[in-house]
Formats: C-alpha cells, structure tokens, sequence
DNA sequence: CACCGGGTAGTACCGCGGTACCACGCCGAC
DNA sequence: GTCGGCGTGGTACCGCGGTACTACCCGGTG
C-alpha cells in the first residue's frame, strides 16, 4: 500500500485525486494540505510514501515546501505537478530534491504509474518535460564545453519557417509577419501552424517562450 | 505509421524488436542495422522516425553513431536502449542529441509508449535512469537567479498584477491563470489588461517578450 | 512521366484575448 | 465619515489567432 500527501490549493483538484487514488487498490491518501505550510506540517507527522505536490499556491510555495520536507530527513518522495511547460520553477525543483514531474492534464493512468514509480525510488518526468529538460541540460552542459547542439525541433523547420518563428519570438503579428516577408496573412498562418506544430507549441506565446528557451531570440 | 531502424549488434535482439514492432499497427521496421557505421548509413538513407539505439557495439558505438546521425541533419528521433550503466553514457548520449534513454529489459507497452512520445517529438527517459540523472545534473545546477535590475515599469505593479505578469510569461493562458490562482476569468482579464497597459504591451505576447527581458522570467 | 516537398493562397469556423464599461467589498488615509 | 487604491466580478463586443480543409505552382527525384 502506498500512502499518499496530497498538496493543492484547490479543493476541486484534491477531490479528483482523492476520487482517483480512493478507487485504487494499492494507493491511500492519508492526508490533504492546501498549502505549502500545511504540506510541511502533515509530511512530517504522516510520513507518507509520496507527497503529490503542487507548484503554485499562496504563501509557501510547492518549490519551497518541498526543500523543507526533504531538508526534515523524512524517506518521502516528492512527485511535482506543473500546468505549464518546464520553467525555472523546474530546475528549483530539482534542486529541492523532487522525484518527478508530471502534467496535471496527465491520464490517470500515467500518474497512477508515477505515484508506484516514485514510491519504488525511481524518478519520473512526463514525456513534454524531458524533452526541455534534457535541452536545459545540454544548455548547460555546452556552456562547460564544447559547441552548442541545434535542438532537433528546429532542424526539421524550413528556411521559411524558421525566420517566421523568429519573427514570432519578436511579437510580431500574423499581418506584420506578412507586411515584413510580403506574404499574404493565410499564407503566414499556414506557415505559423506548421511551426507550431513541429516545435510542438500550442500557441504563438508558447513559440516565443520556446524561441527565447532555444536562444532563438535573446533578452536584451 | 511511425518507421522505426532497429540497431543492435545482437541478431536475437534485433529479432524481438522485430517481433514486438511489426505486431504493432503504427510501427513499421524500415531497416536494420549491427554496428554504428551501418546505423549512420542507413539512418541517412532511409530517415526513419525513430532510430532504435543500443549503445554497446563493436566499433562506432551507439553514442557516436547519435552524434553523426543528428549532425547530418537528418529529422529522425534517437531512441537510447541501454542495459544498465547511466552515468558513463548519459552525459555523451544527452550531448550526441538523443531523445530518449530506455532500458533494454523495458515491458513492451513502455517500449511502444517510449517510441510514440519520440516520434512525437517529445522525450522518454525509463523511470530508474531518470533518478540517477537527475541526481547527475543535480550538483551542476546553479543558482544563477542573480538581482534582477528592476524596470521602473514594474515598480507600478501591483502585487497581484505582478503575479500576473510572471504568469503570462510562463505561458499561460487566462483560464489557467483564473484556475492557478483560484480567480474567475473576468478577474484576469481585468488584471492583464491593467498590466498591459502599465508595461506599455499591446497584447499578451509583447508582455512575454517584456519579461524575459526584465529577467521576471529566465530561459530554461 | 509521375510524384513529392516546399511555398503560396484561399475560405470557413470558432474560441480566446483585449477593451470598455460597470459594480461591490475592503482597507487605509485624510 | 468620505475618498481612493486595490482586488474581485460581471456583461458585451470585436478582432486576431489557430485549425481544417482545399488548391495551385515550382523544382527536384525516382
């Protein structure tokens, strides 16, 4: 059996992993917190195997409790749940010891796997995740040494679409795109969609998130 | 259909990747392949969706045949199959611009699983190689989040529209921000569009690229 | 020749984003 | 007490963004 922390903000998320893990044989909730104080608190009296933490909530955040439970010694395992795509929150996390992040929007079936993996010691990343995670990775790693390696989402661009998706990492709109390449706007929006969908962004703003992560664009 | 090329040195292995592969509806073998040099030619001829890897081999090994696949530009996706050894390998495999560490003695779901997330352009790593990595890169991760020099535009945040602000440069949409932050959705737009204005963006987008270069939100 | 990838362009549709309002409760300052 | 700033919430409206198609042209390749 494995005992369950469950840390969320939301009573409506709390009772959708309550309903899941209630109608799982080999998993028990033995407590909530809705927040990161909390969270701290319960896992240190409980002990439970593995704490399902949030990352964003008022006051004490999931980043910091989760240093907290693992600075306090106990053989919890943290498994993190983000909605958004990897941030800096992510490396933090890390840091904090976390076992694993999953996507909230995750199948049940895939969190159920997490939860049992994390139990065992292992570590697990949702697939989405690793991808950036493994390009911060070898960010970092090319800093220490050796030339840069050309993240593999932008090899399979074109030429066309690899200069819309910088113009896209500068703000500019559909119709600026087509004012500046001469190009009509339904010809920019067939060439946004496939950027889009090759580097695997859901919208624009994601496209310039992932144009500044891949140093397409830089801050100024 | 994802096209798969199967590279092992072991004819029995390659046997049962066969086997599993071609039992499966969207997979198709497209080749094969015993050593690294066969791997790189028939990789660049043939431009598989996923190269299935195996590290071990006599001659080029698994990772430098990675390395020369990824470098010929090629849109094939390296999935990494190794038997157990993480650490000596990892940090070469990450580098060589591999998208997926899985372990040879995988269940066959995982291993059709792993194939899809790849080819989908996502990134696998099996659950107890992610542990070791992560505490591999662990040490290597610095706090790097210096004193951000402040923008005189921000000091006419409020708190919440602060929050806000960092939210949107993460990528989220106003739904999810009305739901990280347990706000109805009205609340948010009225939010963004009071920072919009104070940060002087016209749409969501340039607020992105403003935090980013305000150092509120970091590259991965 | 036929075929395919890349670039261009169009239509139709829907949802989210952004704006312009208005409104209410809270709290601190005057 | 009154006022203003802040946070919260609502309605209504419009346009851009994104998707799903279809279509044509061009150049290179089998």
């Amino acid at each position: 059996m494995i005992t369950v922390l469950v840390v969320d903000d939301q009573p409506l998320q709390r009772f959708g992993f309550r309903m899941l893990l209630e109608s799982t044989p080999d998993t028990e909730i033995v407590g909530e917190a809705e927040n990161g104080a909390d969270a701290v608190r319960r896992a240190t009296e409980l002990h439970p195997d593995v704490v399902l933490m949030d990352i964003r909530m008022p006051g004490v955040d999931g980043i910091e409790a989760t240093r907290r439970i693992i600075a306090a010694g106990g053989r919890s395992r943290i498994l993190v749940l983000t909605t958004f795509d990897v941030d800096r929150y992510a490396v933090a996390a890390i840091r904090a010891g976390a076992s694993g992040f999953l996507l909230k929007d995750a199948r049940p079936e895939e969190l159920l796997a997490g939860i049992r993996a994390v139990a065992a010691g292992d570590a697990v990343i949702a697939p989405a995740l690793t991808r950036r995670l493994l390009d911060a990775f070898a960010d970092r790693l090319d800093d220490d040494c050796g030339p840069p390696a050309q993240d593999p989402r932008l090899d399979s661009l074109t030429e066309r679409e690899h200069e819309i998706l910088v113009a896209i990492g500068h703000g500019l709109t559909n119709g600026e795109i087509a004012q500046r390449f001469t190009l009509s706007e339904s010809t920019v929006k067939t060439h946004v969609g496939r950027v889009l969908a090759k580097i695997g962004a859901r919208d624009r703003i994601q496209a310039v998130i992932i144009a500044y992560d891949l140093r397409l664009t830089r801050p100024v």
